[in-house]
DNA sequence: GTGAAAGCGCTAACAA
DNA sequence: TTGTTAGCGCTTTCAC
């Protein structure tokens, strides 16, 4: 085994061997037109043998630009974030980007430290989700001075600078909802997010306007604010155990939650979908799994991280269209037994 | 708002303001002590003042180092995975390192070339999970060979230059077969992972012995090798269905697809654990929820994440022994519904 | 305590 | 087609 401990091999050790200039080596590694045939192939040839490796600050000094994309989720703990970040990681390997990814913990603090990090880093372009705090965009603006494109997914804010990949959550609200009412739901409530997030303020006024149409009534306990996670499902089933008039329909903003409270429901001695239909959102692998099997919203996770850094490349590029401001990904909604009363 | 879209601050720029040279600026920036303190102040408030971003290319090519840790893992869409890296992520983002993630995609020719992008980068240090199809290390030879430390987790594979952290899969897979034997089962049958890993081939090592230390048979047919995914487990229940005599137990090495294979099982009538027993590894959150609940083990994700990055960082900082080997994190067996046959 | 100057390794404008 | 040269922004040694 060799032992390399030393100091790299640059391109001025590899021009001296050769005797050439290192500009030519330069040129010659990147494939430049201006280098001869067999200049390149000795070139090719000497940078191997020497265990030559590109010092990337000194080029990314040089061109100040970094082959680097941020990421900013909330959490990367999900299967919907994975499936993101899987999808997004793919599409930006085949391009030869670099991946650096952070978590906001659903805090603007985080968020801000996380976003000016990456900006030190000198990312080419940020992909972000909002965290459940984040009520402007201040913090992005250190980006958008410097011309620095970001892209939102999901947890998106308009923003004339920014485009944003999304399923439309509002219209997947009113389709869940609608069919929980088909299934003769008349008092349905709603757990939802944050409403400062788009999906979920969305998810919720979908819900609304299709309990509205249908000229179901609506109050100030038709919805609840959670953080939706495991515990939130529980603590919310028995407040609703504890309710003098249940409601036969809940209407959850994701699936991890809605299968912890059918779970705590169910302990309870409440048959879903008999006395209480439940629907989620996501379509986590969890919800074909729980009993019964959960309705649900098909959310495209691995195509949304794929598409948002395709549009992210192609600003890059200066290839994309000023206009586009938004993507919307399809959704389905997903008919399991937790909301089937008619067979 | 000012737009800064020109060309950045530099510390020269902050030194022509405060007529004084580069390197003090450089100096106070850092809070060297040779700085008076008046100067120090001066320095940090005009910087600030004037918008001024460290050129972190331009530190890091002088000062040959990145403050970035590459991260390779098979696939990042797992519960599991997904929690690990959350656990790196929060220490690395308290230390000021920045995480560079690849995927695998369980192939050792993009394992291969992830490490290599990750060597130029110039990474200070690798974690790694190991595909299904990596037999050696030859691919890391060119970090082992200029001193960069790499730790291993999970998937790992002993070298005199790593550090590991696992859990201990073969007494895992001892103590959950030996659970079911304890519960009647009698011809038990393993569904394992790429025999290449050690998690998989130690988990199955598990299951042997104490199939072996309670005189119960196994044979060629005691292991099927799948990959472990959803449609694994589907696959494997129906090639179960189909054997004459079926086993009146099975001990699956992830939760993933034992759940699915429950499912498959199910539908066929089998009944769960009157008729086959069945266990999961890794207690992923579907595990609680599946019916009946999953007997599984408890793999403590985030702190293996948490683990493997402070061990990486206190190699870097040259604190930690070279005695050490392996960190073996503590797991434990969750006895539930699918395996419980005496009440 | 502060400044001058060299150089990290690379790229690109310009010259030849 | 190749070479020369300047400089990206920072750190650090040495001198004062």
């Amino acid at each position: 085994m060799i032992m390399t401990t030393n100091r790299d091999v640059t391109i001025y050790d590899i021009a001296k061997v050769l005797k050439i200039s290192a500009s030519t080596v330069s040129r010659g590694l990147k494939n430049h037109p201006h280098v001869s045939k067999e200049m390149k192939k000795k070139i090719l040839i000497a940078a191997r043998k020497m265990g030559y490796q590109q010092n990337k600050f000194a080029s990314n000094l040089r061109q100040k630009r970094t082959n680097t994309i941020g990421v900013v989720v909330p959490r990367l703990d999900s299967y919907f974030m994975s499936t993101v970040i899987s999808g997004m990681e793919k599409i930006f390997n085949n391009f030869g980007y670099n991946l650096i990814i952070s978590q906001s913990q659903e805090s603007i603090k985080k968020e801000s430290n996380s976003i000016a990090t990456l900006f030190n880093t000198r990312v080419d372009g940020l992909l972000v989700s909002l965290s459940y705090e984040t009520r402007n965009l201040e913090h992005l603006n250190l980006l958008f001075n410097k011309g620095i494109p970001v892209v939102f997914f999901d947890r998106i804010c308009d923003h004339p600078k920014c485009k944003s990949v999304i399923i439309d959550n509002y219209k997947a609200g009113y389709e869940i909802t609608s069919h929980m009412i088909e299934q003769g739901c008349k008092h349905i409530i709603h757990i939802g997010g944050s409403q400062i997030r788009n999906v979920y303020a969305d998810r919720y006024r979908g819900f609304r306007r299709a309990m509205v149409d249908n000229c179901l009534e609506i109050n100030d306990k038709s919805l609840m604010v959670t953080n939706l996670n495991h515990e939130a499902g529980i603590e919310s089933a028995n407040a609703i155990l504890n309710q003098k008039e249940r409601p036969d329909g809940i209407f959850v903003a994701n699936d991890t939650t809605a299968v912890s409270m059918i779970c705590e429901l169910k302990k309870a001695g409440i048959r879903i979908p008999e006395d209480i239909c439940v629907a989620g959102f996501n379509d986590d692998p969890i919800s074909r799994v729980v009993d019964p099997n959960l309705t649900t919203i098909h959310y495209p996770g691995r195509e949304m991280g794929e598409v948002a850094a395709t549009t992210l490349i192609s600003i890059l590029k200066g290839e994309q269209s000023e206009l586009l401001n938004s993507i919307v990904l399809r959704h389905s909604l997903i008919i399991r037994q937790s909301s089937l009363r008619i067979k």
